[in-house]
DNA sequence: TCAATCCGTATC
DNA sequence: ATACGGATTGAC
């Protein structure tokens, strides 16, 4: 009985991205159930690929081969995850097979052979109700056509949750008083116990445990009889969970995953969670594919780190991956973070995520007293004589916290960052007239040129005060620990940057020293923050360069002691520009509208769809040039990448005669994009012309 | 008239 | 990718 197996062969040429039916024979008919990998002949090749249904009969006309054989019997990929997949390859105009490396780990075949005798010792066992799983009809995609109903019903009260265990009783339903922080955390918690598939984006207080959040929204989950998944930036985050999680839940019933663990252990965890043996899932990105069983939440932290971008094509990012699969399997959606990302803003503003957030109180109560030295750092930054000084307010509340008996953080800025234009006289940065790109100097005494469209600007005119001079913004001079030792005689430095980062720091007296996402954790908090150089933050040449920095800025302000404490931070910045109005306020959600709103008026994602075409000039130019663009999109480029500062710290000489052309759509036109993108692909891949274009959507790199 | 070659197409 | 078929080309 059902002779037919329908296949995702392992090619990740666009134009054979579909499935491909073949026969099974009768030896393999047991093994060969969905999921599972197999090899099969394809086009006289032996390849890969997995099992995704069978079927009575194939659609296909021609004559079927046999699989070759059934790797493993190991049901890997699960339907929801396999149509996850599907829907992040169409999303990102890529191919399923490349999704589905990013998806599925690596086999191991020792592991999963003694894995198995594991499983039957302690495994939990199998739901029954795993089978009825609904059928591939959602179509989650975007933003407005997710069909799950967003409001938040307002019904609290006890919990009936433990009516539904359906294993035996040894989760808990933890204790979620600190979520009552927050407006409609608790209901959100309530939601998530009830499996209903509510979207929040969540702004954490400063001085917020969120790992010890995120746990319990996982174990709610989880004493419900369900699955919870989490994904954070960073293995030091993941340990933060990690820990967190230990608290809440027994040590059998979640794992973490991170890209780390070597191939054993990798996929031995990964297979506890594919068998249902545990019931959470913590990890990096690729965690977002993790195949935990009857999901009820999905969380990701601090999604602005841009660690959450695969860099492998497609190029999915964690936050969408996570939108997707809470709409595909109808589960509870958590966006979190300190600060607020343009991207979470629009979910808000569209209605399809409720914020979760405190009251004006709440925060006040948290925060540390932020105040700006601006003017200090200003003069500072241009000289690095002058810069190794502080200024007489971070050297008060520096010394204010050592002699309370805290830590000071001073956190500044990595090394590395391309110099942008910006306005000479109010440092705002220097934007293209023609399509409010970034500018850039392409080379000594030359004019400067848009990095997105090419036009050169002979005669910048700034768009906020009028000046007509440019300057480069400095990067700032990085104080040494010896410039901060003589500041304060006797003090122990210490330092977290690139390879040496502390994780946690004692509650005593010390200078530490950090790269931003590098800063350790304070026993007790620290007493004072110090963020430096704020202008080179600022001034990069990025698009989410505010956003990033308030990201930042936050992330280390947050490690801060309340102000009823003394505690206080201090930004090397001028307190008129708004990252630095965002960071005083403790302004988040009204940061990320202000961006948001900024973006849309100068048209930048996410309040437009962007996708990027990288490669040779003529082909970018070529392809870009025969591509039914969606009504409303337009052409930017194609501009040589060699003729532009390389960004970020990554150097890129190989792409000599590379080019780049943006393309630009309304939202609305953003499937239409993804698809007249795959359209492309497939046409250059059959005529064999691929490989060195590019496509990227939603490039995290737009300069 | 036949083979070498090119191009387009399918890959189950 | 790689394999195949049909059209095209070139030498006898």
């Amino acid at each position: 009985m059902l002779p037919v197996a329908r296949v995702a062969v392992d090619v990740s040429l666009a134009h054979l991205d579909r499935t491909f039916d073949y026969l099974v024979a009768d030896g393999d008919s047991e093994a060969a159930q969905p999921g599972v990998r197999v090899r099969v002949r394809f086009s006289g090749r032996l390849l890969d690929g997995y099992l995704l249904e069978r079927l009575a009969k194939s659609d296909h006309d021609g004559r079927l081969g046999f699989l070759e054989r059934v790797v493993s019997p190991e049901p890997v990929l699960t339907p929801e995850v396999a149509r996850l997949a599907r829907a992040v390859a169409d999303r990102y105009a890529g191919s399923l097979a490349d999704v589905l490396r990013l998806a599925v780990p690596p086999r191991h075949a020792r592991v999963e052979a003694t894995g198995v005798k594991a499983a039957r010792v302690h495994a939990a066992p199998v739901d029954a109700d795993l089978a009825d799983v609904e059928p591939a009809d959602v179509e989650p995609a975007d933003v407005e056509s997710a069909d799950v109903e967003p409001a938040m019903a307002e019904a609290e009260g006890p919990t009936t949750a433990t009516g539904r265990l359906e294993v035996p009783g040894e989760i808990a339903i933890p204790d979620v008083g600190a979520w009552g922080a927050y407006r409609a955390g608790n209901t959100f918690l309530t939601a998530v116990r009830q499996g209903r598939p509510v979207r929040a984006v969540w702004q954490a207080l400063p001085g917020e445990d969120w790992p010890a959040r995120l746990a319990e929204a996982a174990a709610t989950a989880a004493a419900g009889g369900r699955g919870a998944l989490l994904v954070v930036p960073d293995a030091r985050d993941l340990q933060r969970v990690d820990a967190a999680l230990a608290h809440v839940l027994p040590a059998t019933s979640y794992v973490t995953l991170a890209a780390d663990l070597g191939p054993a252990e990798r996929y031995r965890r990964f297979l506890a969670c594919s068998r249902g043996q545990v019931k959470v899932v913590a990890g990096t990105r690729a965690a977002a594919f993790a195949p935990v069983r009857k999901l009820a939440l999905v969380a990701v932290f601090d999604d602005g780190d841009d660690l959450l971008a695969e860099p492998r094509a497609p190029y999915p990012h964690a936050r969408e991956v996570l939108m997707l699969r809470s709409a595909g399997e109808k589960c509870a959606l958590l966006v979190g973070g300190f600060a607020r990302t343009a991207e979470a803003e629009l979910l808000v503003a569209s209605g399809w995520a409720r914020p979760v957030v405190a009251d004006r109180a709440g925060v006040r109560a948290a925060a540390p007293r932020i105040e700006a030295a601006g003017d200090e750092y200003a003069t500072g930054a241009d000289s690095a004589a002058a810069g190794a000084r502080l200024s007489p307010a971070a050297f008060a509340a520096a010394r204010g916290a050592l002699t309370a008996g805290r830590p000071v953080l001073i956190q500044v800025p990595r090394r590395g960052y391309s110099p942008a234009l910006a306005c000479a006289s109010c440092r705002r940065p220097a934007r293209c007239r023609h399509c409010s790109g970034p500018l850039a100097l392409p080379g000594a005494n030359r004019l400067p040129v848009c990095r997105w469209c090419g036009v050169v600007e002979a005669h910048f005119n700034c768009s906020a005060c009028g000046s007509h001079e440019l300057r480069t913004t400095a990067i700032g001079a990085r104080r040494t620990a010896e410039e901060l030792g003589r500041a304060f005689p006797g003090v122990p430095l210490i330092t977290s940057a690139g390879e040496t980062v502390r994780a946690a720091v004692p509650a005593e007296p010390a200078l530490v020293i950090a790269t931003p996402g590098a800063e350790p954790l304070a026993d007790n908090g620290y007493g004072a923050a110090l963020l430096l150089d704020g202008y080179a933050l600022l001034g990069r040449a990025d698009l989410r360069a505010g956003e990033e920095t308030l990201r930042r800025w936050m992330a280390a302000a947050a490690l801060v002691v309340p102000a009823s404490a003394g505690g206080r931070v201090v930004v090397g910045a001028d307190t008129s520009l708004p990252t630095v109005q965002a960071l005083i306020r403790w302004d988040p959600a009204g940061a990320a509208a202000a961006e948001l709103a900024a973006r849309q008026e100068l048209g930048f994602p996410p309040a437009v769809a962007m996708a990027s075409l990288q490669g040779p000039e003529a082909e970018v130019g070529a392809a870009a040039g025969t591509m039914p663009l969606p009504g409303g999109g337009e052409v930017l480029g194609p501009v040589p990448l060699d003729d532009l500062p390389s960004s970020g710290s990554r150097a890129r000489a190989r792409d000599t005669g590379a080019a780049r052309v943006l393309l630009r759509v309304p939202n609305a036109e953003r499937k239409e994009l993804a698809s007249a993108l795959k359209t492309l692909a497939a046409a250059r891949s059959v005529h064999k012309e691929d490989g060195n274009l590019r496509i990227q959507i939603d490039p995290s790199e737009l300069f």
